[in-house]
Parts: structure tokens; C-alpha cells; sequence
DNA sequence: TGTACATCAGTGAACGCGCGTTCACTGATGTAC
DNA sequence: TGTACATCAGTGAACGCGCGTTCACTGATGTAC
């Protein structure tokens, strides 16, 4: 069953409009503040016919929301294999910098991510929610690679992948509103302070307690 | 300067707007969905009463802001005296206990500060921001209160204070969709990565790397 | 291959609605003498 | 203490505007014979 044209322009066109509220977005604004109108003018498009691609303007809400999971997910799944390999130190440098990178180039995708995670629709919240627990069980999965690559006792990976995952977060929404410079200031305190938690995960697998 | 009739009561209608709004968004609305008349309404004035209070919308937002800042201060300062004594175990059980009372009790005002924390305004995102790099300093300062009480090297005090901010904010944010019974649990969570965080914290003075 | 009909992406007008803000006004409260 | 005037919190009408959505329609693309 070969693609027609108007399924293929139809596919384009839809792509257009998510470009356009993507663009919308990158420029610092919130999903909330863009209008139906607003969208299908930077698409090039007639208002109404944003209905033949969606519903409503909720779905436009969620395919964009499932767009940015899609981008966080392969940024932060790019060279997981290699992670092993390296040891904790430099990969938790790894981890960072391609934490970085996905903000530095996905911005608006990352704002929309935190904020509809705290957003009017439940089925947003779900949606963010469930890709982030993904992202969580798969660092928690990395760590024990890497711990059981050296040999170590097992960490209590899942508390760690917990932690890192907030850690990055507030990295994230720290980053956003400064410098170039400060932002590499900022990945260091954050390269530190997965790094201070890894050390402890360590002793704490070794029993030892506060 | 005795306070006059006219002025008691418009500090109370003052009041009655705020408490209006703050209702409204207690029921997990956000303030970028508040409308001047519906919070008017809710407070029972008309609409154009709000301009003998506040000079346009932003400025109530930057009251319920204010607001919501203050109250968490208050509730992260309570008792800062005895967490120096109780040592840091208890120390990060009444500190992640206390976080979770105040997210509990003033559910609205925690969104509010996530959710305009990225917020459309330059002005609210700044507020917010030095409120929060307070609650860093002040916690900071906790920590090496007590850890030099115990008579420990110094720990990464500053390092510390950020990541268990990241963490406490990543609690709340978890906290918010979810049955009492697992707050319980994600609580308990947080208690045990704030511990590993410490741990980790007092090797790295040691001069222990990864 | 040509023709006749069906499909459907895109259009422009129109719907009712609430938005934030301005304005001139009212009447109770405050103040000066 | 009483009076005359000033202040100002609260009001209701009105402003222009964009919102999301519906509708009947157009014309290019697709399909069946």
C-alpha cells in the first residue's frame, strides 16, 4: 500500500504546524498562551484548518508533548552502551553534558516538559509522568551496569537514578535563564553533586549509614 | 498615624482578592488561566474593583507570588534552631517532613512557584528565583551548623544545599498526583537520597573521589 | 487510457464568549475650619 | 460639635480584541469502471 500524494502532503502539512508551534515556543513562550489562530498563521494555514489534523487543540497540546518526550528520550539513550565502559566518573560527566546539550538545542521543547508536567490537563501530567519514570528505571539500569562492570557491591541504583533525574531537572530549569558562562558553572556544581551521591551510594551499599 | 476606617477596610478587601485567587487555584487551576472577573467574582466585588488594588493583572500575580514565597520561608525556617542538635539523620527527616507538610498544606502555593518559576514573566521568574537561592543559603548554612556541632570536616556544604533543594523539589512535584499513601512512600524516598547525598557529602571531605 | 464520481485538505464567514482595561459616576468616609 | 468640602473604594457600561469551534463550500487528488 503506496503512500498517496495528498497522504504525503497531508503528513507535511501537519509537520508544519507542529514546526510552527514549536517555533512559537522557542521564542520563551508557554503552550497556554498560543492560539489556535496564532499557530495556523505561522503555519501558513487557515485557522480552521488546523481541524483536519486535530481535533481539537488539546491533541495539537499532547502530539507536541509527545514530540518533546520522543527527542528527551533519544538524547538521553545516545551512546548508552559506551556509558558502561567508561567508568562512574566519566560517565556521570556524560551524562550531563548530553543532559546540556538537550536543553541547549531543545529549549523550548524542555520548558514544555516542565511546565505541562504541572499543567491544566491530567492527560499531559500522565503522558510527562510516564516518560519520566522510563527515564528514571533506564539510568537506574545504567548504574548497575556500570557498578557491576567494576565489580562493586550493588548501589541502590533506583534511590540514585531517583536523585540523578531531579538533579538534572534542577540543573535544567537553573540553566534557562543565564549566561553561556554560567551555565557551564552550573553543569559543574550539578557533575559534583551526582558525584558526591555516587560516593555515597557506594558507602551506603556497603552499609554504612549516616 | 492611627489607621483609619478607609484604609482597615481596603486592607481587607486587598485580602479578600488574594484569598479569592488563591481559592481558585487551590482547586489546580493556574494563575495563567485566572481571569480578572472570575477572581473578582469569587471575591465578590465587580471587576473593575481590582484596579483600586493592584495597577494591572501581573501585579496581583506578583502578590500571590510574594505570597507564596513567604510561606515557604516561614515553613522552611521553623525550627531551624533544633535541627543543629538532632544530628543529621533526624535533621533530613524533619527537613523533608517539613517540605512535605507545607506542599500539603499549601498545595496551590507550590504550584504556583513551580509553575511561574518558568512562568511568561521576566519579573516572576526573577522573584522567585532569589527566593529559592535563599532557601540554598539558608540550608547551606544548617548544614555546616551541623556537621561542625558533630565536630566533621567541612563538608561541600553549598553543593549539598542545591542538590537537597533539586531533591525536595523533585519530591513535591511527585507528591502533587498521587494518593497519601504513596506520598508516604515517595517521601520516605527522598528521606533515604537526602541520607546518601549526606553520606556522600561527608567522604568527598575526606578527599574521597569517584 | 478516458471519464465520471467520491474523497477530503484547505477556506472564509460567522457563532458566542470572556478577556484586560478605561471611563464617568456614586456615596460613604475623612478632614479642615 | 457642626458644617462644608475633599477623598477615594466600589460600580456598571463600554472599548476593541482574540479566543475555540461550526459550517457550507471549493477544487485538487484519488478511485472505479
Amino acid at each position: 500500500m503506496t503512500e498517496t500524494l495528498r497522504q504525503k502532503q497531508k503528513k507535511e502539512t501537519r509537520e508544519r504546524i507542529l514546526g510552527a508551534a514549536r517555533q512559537l515556543m522557542a521564542g520563551g513562550r508557554g503552550l497556554d498562551s498560543l492560539g489556535l489562530r496564532e499557530v495556523a498563521r505561522e503555519a501558513g494555514l487557515a485557522a480552521t484548518s488546523l481541524y483536519n489534523h486535530f481535533p481539537d487543540m488539546e491533541a495539537l497540546g499532547l502530539a507536541l508533548i509527545d514530540e518533546a518526550c520522543f527527542r528527551l528520550r533519544v538524547a538521553m539513550s545516545e551512546g548508552r552502551r559506551s556509558m558502561i565502559e567508561i567508568g562512574p566518573r566519566q560517565a556521570i560527566q556524560e551524562l550531563v553534558g548530553r543532559f546540556g546539550r538537550f536543553i541547549l538545542s531543545n529549549e523550548g521543547e524542555f520548558r514544555l516538559l516542565l511546565q505541562q508536567r504541572l499543567g491544566r490537563s491530567r492527560r499531559y501530567r500522565a503522558r510527562i509522568h510516564s516518560e519520566l519514570q522510563l527515564l528514571v528505571d533506564e539510568l537506574a539500569e545504567d548504574i548497575r551496569s556500570v557498578v557491576a562492570a567494576q565489580g562493586r557491591p550493588a548501589v541502590p541504583a533506583e534511590r540514585e537514578a531517583e536523585a540523578a533525574v531531579s538533579l538534572m531537572f534542577g540543573l535544567g530549569v537553573a540553566m534557562l535563564d543565564v549566561s553561556p558562562a554560567r551555565r557551564e558553572e552550573l553543569a559543574a556544581n550539578a557533575v559534583e553533586q551526582l558525584a558526591i551521591l555516587a560516593l555515597g551510594g557506594r558507602r551506603w551499599a556497603q552499609g554504612e549509614r549516616l
